[in-house]
DNA sequence: CTTATTTACTTAGCATGCTAAGTAATGTTA
DNA sequence: TAACATTACTTAGCATGCTAAGTAAATAAG
């Protein structure tokens, strides 16, 4: 199936990793592409499916760390969903730091077309790949990433000792 | 060896893809630490192993090719690695459009500790997978790619015909 | 040979990630 | 309880990807 080809993970430099990326971008550009009616971006479509996920009245902090990005990447979001009137966003009573988020009607209507095509989009995104397939990778992702930062856990360390 | 985990390629959205992007991140972070003495951005360091792995006096069309980025981003990169005195540029004679791209001495004493920093970083990033498994995962990622081109050329296919 | 198209690069400005530093609320400690 | 530390969010600004639109050189068409 791929025998023919060489070892293709590595080229020069840290291809592979480059690769991902690439692929990130494409695969988020196709979401975007076919929810484009709906006029979201992919920051945007992305947080929606996590408030979808977690559940409503999930906190700023919560859905900061669901989706794998700082508070202020995510603060930028939230603001342009709020300004999109996708949701709201209300101050929790018991921590008045927090603010809980809220989808709106409107927001409500529009996830659910969103769900739909993300599922169409998904499965011709992994098209032509098994479920063992898509496991190897994502272990092997895992991986990569417990070592990037044991990576970084080192070079802190050398430089605390010099 | 990864039998106790669920099927964990998916949650709910395309998380396998998001993985992708953060990994890619990191990766690219990892490096950046380790060269940090260098003065070197991601964007600057990679357009450097590109830049040897071409050899010199490419152009930046074919070195935007080759980084699989689009020639404004490569633009700015370029200015910058110019303003640092790391390369220089010099019209093509022949073809007065384009640029070659050349080291200057600094930018060739640079180059050697970054091709050694990476090369460590590399096998750290990469510890515990087999070449088997790197290659499974190239080979997983480039069929996404493909699809992630197919659904798009579909959906602006669809749009024409409307 | 003049005009139109294509090509290589640049400029301007957006999207989305980040870090650093600020504010207000909460928690901790002396 | 007053002072300090931590936490949740915001603001400001950088890095790196992008597209759209501009310039100048090369090529094609008339």
């Amino acid at each position: 199936m791929m025998s023919e080809e060489r070892s293709f993970y590595e080229t020069s430099d840290l291809t592979l990793c480059r690769n991902m990326g690439r692929v990130h971008r494409l695969c988020r550009e196709v979401v975007t592409i076919a929810v484009e009616p709906l006029g979201l971006t992919q920051s945007r479509w992305t947080a929606l499916m996590h408030i979808n996920m977690l559940q409503e009245g999930v906190t700023q902090l919560a859905l900061a760390h669901s989706l794998s990005i700082e508070m202020p990447s995510l603060t930028r979001t939230i603001k342009q969903l709020e300004e999109q009137l996708l949701i709201t966003r209300c101050v929790d009573e018991n921590d008045k730091r927090s603010k809980r988020i809220y989808f709106t009607e409107q927001g409500r209507t529009i996830l659910h077309s969103l769900k739909e095509k993300i599922t169409d989009v998904k499965n011709q995104l992994y098209n032509g790949l098994s479920n063992e397939q898509l496991d190897a990778m994502a272990y092997s992702l895992i991986r990569i990433e417990q070592n990037a930062q044991n990576c970084i856990k080192h070079i802190v360390k050398h430089k605390v000792n010099r």
